[in-house]
DNA sequence: AAAACATTGACAAAATATTAACAAAACGAT
DNA sequence: ATCGTTTTGTTAATATTTTGTCAATGTTTT
């Protein structure tokens, strides 16, 4: 039984904004960093920096600040980035490719097992040195290889069928592109990425400022 | 001089998704609905849903709840739907070219004028009708066409310099899909798309879980 | 090695956001 | 038409999140 208290949401959307940040001053060779410091970087407060980083544990130092490769490290554990996971993609259009074809999942430990489509045009093609599977063997493919994330970049039609998919198959999370909110079991993590909310937002926003 | 009291982000951030479902109710010719109903819907709270709205004015009726069309037509205005856009995307990889194809945001209203890359291989093809061009002409097309959003898909390398050169040609509003917060000056709106911030949540989670 | 300085972790205070409650208004059935 | 039902808009109550403060403690300088 865990005892530890739950940490937020908003926290938890701000901790890999925190390791994206010490992962740069790492590459500049910064050794140790301040709430402060990273409250100039971030734009949150530095209170609020230290209060998220103690519901993890005090990593810091009086005095000193943090020190910036072991709070790198302990971020890194915290969001799950010391593991390996292995993922598929369904859908293979300009979006699955983007994904597909983008190093930084795969160096961060977020391993493209393979690609799905039902469009046989696409089937039997290679991306990188991926080859593009027919969708019907999605359930398949995910029980013999253990397959921990599902990613949808399908049209929203077909989102719902392949979630299902993914949850019979014993999938466990989901990243979702298709614009549409898909039912899954209680157990099964769905993170969104939905590209039009976000870009409402944007044409909201400006129209309220010109509203001045 | 606005009297309107501010709307909080929190809010602003649940319109898209309002209207997202009154468009699929419309389509399935559902003309009217309760607060009741759409909070099953979107899984918000009815109270938060008619609180939500209300920041706007009182759409709904007493006893009868929300007229469909009426209410997305509001909504429309609201996250400024109802006007049309020119913009362009900065870097033709598999990213840009997927926002590129992807028709939604074009029947919304906006409009794609032009893609731009800085490698020669790509300088000329064509996307959809779409002309690829080179990165050096970006402010002169922004200028000359009057393009008010600016869309970033390039490594996180040079988006500081994309988003510098639409801010000088007069851009106020960019949708940023590079994994880096660039800096703008006050008045200019950006929306980031940090897809490894969003994928890292998702990790967090899942081994969150793990650990019950 | 002492003094001055920096900075955390914790807690209290303030600000925001969400949920609940309910009177007022409109609907719908009889 | 009247009466019970539905459902809003609004205000009040809760809950959550963010910010401010400071003693405690380690660091750096002299």
């Amino acid at each position: 039984m865990s005892k530890e208290k739950k940490v937020s949401m908003a926290v938890v959307r701000r901790l890999p904004k925190y390791y994206r940040y010490l992962d740069e001053l790492l590459e500049k060779d910064i050794r140790r960093i301040s709430s402060k410091e990273l409250s100039r970087l971030t734009g949150f407060t530095a209170s609020q920096i230290r209060q998220d980083l103690n519901n993890f544990g005090g990593f810091g130092q009086q005095g000193y600040g943090y020190n910036v490769e072991e709070l790198k490290n302990h971020l890194a554990k915290i969001l799950g980035l010391d593991k390996s996971y292995k993922t598929i993609i369904v859908g293979a259009g300009n979006l699955g490719q983007a994904i597909a074809n983008y190093s930084g999942f795969n160096e961060k430990g977020f391993k493209i097992l393979a690609l799905f489509d039902k469009n046989p045009k696409l089937v039997g093609l290679k991306i990188r040195d991926l080859e593009i599977k027919d969708s019907d063997h999605i359930e398949k493919f995910v029980m013999e290889n253990k397959v921990e994330i599902g990613i949808i970049c399908t049209p929203k039609e077909v989102s719902q069928e392949i979630a299902s998919k993914f949850t019979t198959a014993g999938i466990k999370a989901i990243w979702n592109f298709a614009p549409h909110d898909i039912k899954v079991p209680d157990d099964v993590i769905v993170e969104n990425v939905h590209l039009n909310e976000s870009l409402f937002t944007l044409s909201h926003l400006l129209n309220e400022k010109s509203e001045e």
